[in-house]
DNA sequence: AGTTTCATATGG
DNA sequence: CTCGCCATATGAAACT
C-alpha cells in the first residue's frame, strides 16, 4: 500500500492511501498533525510514503520523533527518469511533471538553500519562507506517481530502475535521518588534536602559536621579513629571490626543490590546511550538543554519490577523525568495500577471468598472480588507469598487459568511452544516466579533440563509478532495514564506507548485518555472479583507529 | 565592496 | 603518484 502525503507549511497536512494502480486505498485526510497521522500510519501498515520530495517534509516528521521505513521520493525519481531520457537539469516537482505530461508551460524548480551551518540557523525560518499550502496536492502526487511508473516499465529494464528508484529513495530518507541524528564528535578531543598540531589557539584570531613560529622560520629561511607563506605568489616570489624559479607551490612540486625553507613549507600547508578546513572555527559553527551534523544531498553528483551541503563530511583529515568517538557503552562498527571499482568492472563488463580475479578478498593480488608476474602494484595501476582513460606515464606498459589479457573488461571501457568520444550517452548497471555533454553533438560526425577525450574518460569512468554508487546505496537500503529492529543507527557514509554507532552488545550482531547487507547488496544487483562484494569491518571507539588498507586478509593464513 | 576564478588542500 | 576519474572547501587573487 501506498500513502500520498503533504505538509501544508504549519504542522497538518493530507493523507490519501491508495493502491500500486493509484485507486483509492481509504479515505483521503485531511490532518491537523501531519506527524502523529504518519506515526499512526506507520504503526498500523508500515505503507510506501509517498511524496514529492523528502529533504522537505522528512525533517520535520524526524524532529517530531517520527521515523518512516520507506517512501518513493518523486522529485529524485523524476531526476533519473529525465536523466534517462536525456534531458538532464529539466524541472523535477510534482507541477512541472504535470505540466510537461499535458503540454503546458513548465514552472521552474525553487533553488536549493545555500549551505547553512546548524548553529546558525534560525528558528521557524524554514516555515516563514515555503507559502502555505491550502489546496490538497496528494491527488496530484498520485497522478505523479502513476507517470512515472509508466515511463520506468518503459526503460530497457524496468526491474533494474526499479532497484535504483527504491535504492534512491531509501538513500533519501537515510540522509535526513543521518542530517538528524549527527556524527558523534568530541569537541575536548578535537581541541586537543588542534593544540597538538597547530598550538595554542591565538585570542585575537590570528594564527595559532605553532603555525605562527613556522611561518616565522620559513620567512627568515628565506629572507623574507613578513612573508605569509599560505600566499602562494609571495611564496613564489620569495623563492626566486633564493634563485629557485617554481611554476607553482605545490606540495608535490615543492618536494623536488633543495632547499632549508621547504621541509617548513610543506609542515604548514599541511597544518594550515587543518586550520582552515576543520579547526576551530568549523567547530563552532558545525559540532554541537556532541554531534557534527552535516547535510548530506543524496544524488548530488552526476554519478549517484552523494554530495554535502557544508561542513565537508566528505573531506574530514585522516588526523581529524581521532575526534569521532563512540558514546560510552556505544562502539563504532566501520565497514569499508575494498577494491570496489574493479570488482563492479568484474561483474558488469561479464569478463570471467576478471571475474576470477574479483571472486577473492585480494583482487589485485589474483590479478597480479595471473597475469603481472605477481607484481601487485602494477595490477593495480593497470586496473586504475584502464577505468580513468590513464593516456600517459609509467603505467603504459601494465595497462597494456591488461587489455590483451582481459579484453572482455577492456572493451567494456572503451566502448563507454567511444560512446562519449562521439557525444553519447552512457547509462550505470541500473539505469543512471550520464549528463549529455556542453559542447559534442552526437548527431554530428565524431571529431577528435582535447573536449572529446574528456568526454570520453569522463563515461568511461561513469559507467563504473555509477554502478559502485549504486552498490554502496543498495548496501545502505538493505542495512538500514536491518537496523530498524536495533538501537544501534548508521552516523556516516562515504562513497565506499559506512558507520554504524552501536551499543557493545549489538556489535556482533552489527557487524554481521552489515556483511549480509554487502552480499545481498551484490544479489539485488547482479544476481549470481562469481564477483564477490567484501567487506573490512571493524568494530572501535575511534573512527581514526579503523585501519584503512586496500588489502583484504581474507580466511585463516596468508597468501604465499 | 561584492563576485568570480585560481591555487591548493582534503576525501573516495 | 605528477598521472587518469568524481567531488567540497578555503583563502588569495583577479575581476566587476
Amino acid at each position: 500500500m501506498l500513502v500520498a502525503a503533504a505538509d501544508d507549511g504549519s504542522g497538518g497536512g493530507w493523507l490519501r492511501p491508495v493502491d500500486e494502480a493509484g485507486a483509492p486505498a481509504g479515505a483521503p485526510e485531511r490532518v491537523p498533525d501531519l506527524a502523529a497521522a504518519v506515526r499512526r500510519w506507520e504503526a498500523a501498515h508500515r505503507p510506501r510514503w509517498l511524496w514529492e520530495a523528502t529533504n522537505l517534509i522528512y525533517p520535520r516528521l524526524l524532529a517530531a520523533g517520527v521515523r518512516v521505513g520507506r517512501c518513493h521520493d518523486v522529485t529524485l525519481v523524476e531526476a533519473l527518469l529525465l536523466g534517462y531520457a536525456g534531458r538532464w537539469g529539466e524541472p523535477r516537482s510534482v507541477a512541472a511533471i504535470l505540466a510537461r505530461r499535458d503540454g503546458r508551460p513548465v514552472p521552474r524548480d525553487p533553488p536549493p538553500p545555500p549551505p547553512c551551518p546548524p548553529n546558525q540557523q534560525q528558528q521557524g525560518s524554514l516555515f516563514e519562507t515555503v507559502a502555505p499550502v491550502r489546496e490538497d496536492p496528494t491527488g496530484e502526487i498520485v497522478t505523479a506517481y502513476l507517470d512515472q511508473q509508466a515511463r520506468i516499465a518503459a526503460t530497457a529494464h524496468p526491474g533494474r530502475f526499479r532497484l535504483l528508484v527504491a535504492a534512491e529513495s531509501a538513500g533519501a530518507l537515510l540522509a535526513a535521518e543521518m542530517g538528524h541524528d549527527g556524527l558523534p564528535w568530541r569537541t575536548d578531543v578535537h581541541d586537543a588534536v588542534l593544540t597538538e598540531l597547530l598550538g595554542p589557539r591565538s585570542p585575537m584570531g590570528g594564527l595559532p602559536r605553532r603555525l605562527a613560529e613556522l611561518a616565522a622560520e620559513i620567512a627568515t629561511a628565506l629572507d623574507s621579513p613578513g612573508l605569509r607563506p599560505d600566499s602562494p605568489a609571495e611564496l613564489r616570489r620569495a623563492f626566486a629571490r633564493a634563485g629557485i624559479n617554481l611554476p607553482d607551490t605545490r606540495a608535490w612540486t615543492l618536494r623536488g626543490v633543495d632547499h632549508p625553507a621547504v621541509p617548513l613549507v610543506l609542515e604548514f600547508k599541511e597544518r594550515y590546511r587543518i586550520f582552515t578546513a576543520h579547526g576551530w572555527a568549523w567547530q563552532e559553527a558545525w559540532v554541537h550538543h556532541g554531534r557534527f551534523r552535516p547535510e548530506y544531498v543524496p544524488g548530488g553528483v552526476v554519478s549517484g554519490r552523494w554530495a554535502t551541503r557544508g561542513g565537508g563530511a566528505l573531506q574530514i583529515p585522516k588526523a581529524v577523525r581521532r575526534a569521532v568517538v563512540a558514546d560510552d557503552g556505544w562502539r563504532l562498527v566501520v565497514a569499508d568495500a575494498g577494491q570496489l571499482e574493479p570488482r563492479i568492472l568484474a561483474a558488469v563488463s561479464g569478463d570471467p577471468r576478471l571475474q576470477a580475479a574479483a571472486g577473492t578478498g585480494d583482487l589485485y593480488a589474483a590479478l597480479a598472480a595471473e597475469s603481472f608476474a605477481g607484481d601487485r602494484a602494477a595490477a593495480k595501476l593497470a586496473l586504475l588507469g584502464a577505468m580513468y582513460g590513464q593516456t600517459g606515464g609509467a603505467a603504459l606498459p601494465a595497462i597494456a598487459v591488461l587489455r590483451q589479457r582481459y579484453p572482455i573488461a577492456w572493451r567494456y571501457v572503451e566502448q563507454a568511452a567511444r560512446t562519449g568520444e562521439a557525444g553519447g550517452l552512457v547509462r550505470s548497471w541500473l539505469g543512471r544516466t550520464c549528463p549529455p555533454s556542453a559542447t559534442l553533438d552526437p548527431t554530428q560526425p565524431p571529431v577528435r579533440s582535447e573536449a572529446a577525450r574528456a568526454r570520453g574518460r569522463f563515461t568511461r569512468n561513469f559507467v563504473i563509478q555509477a554502478t559502485a554508487a549504486e552498490w554502496a546505496l543498495t548496501l545502505l537500503a538493505v542495512l538500514r532495514a536491518r537496523l530498524a529492529a536495533y538501537a544501534a543507527t548508521l552516523v556516516f557514509f562515504q562513497h565506499d564506507e559506512v558507520l554504524v554507532h552501536a551499543p557493545e552488545s549489538e556489535v556482533p550482531l552489527v557487524m554481521a548485518a552489515v556483511r549480509e547487507a554487502a552480499a545481498e547488496a551484490g544479489r539485488l544487483l547482479f544476481g549470481a555472479t562469481p564477483v564477490r562484494f567484501p567487506l573490512e569491518v571493524t568494530a572501535v571507539r575511534c573512527y581514526a583507529d579503523a585501519r584503512a588498507t586496500d588489502r583484504l586478509p581474507e580466511g585463516t593464513g596468508t597468501p604465499g
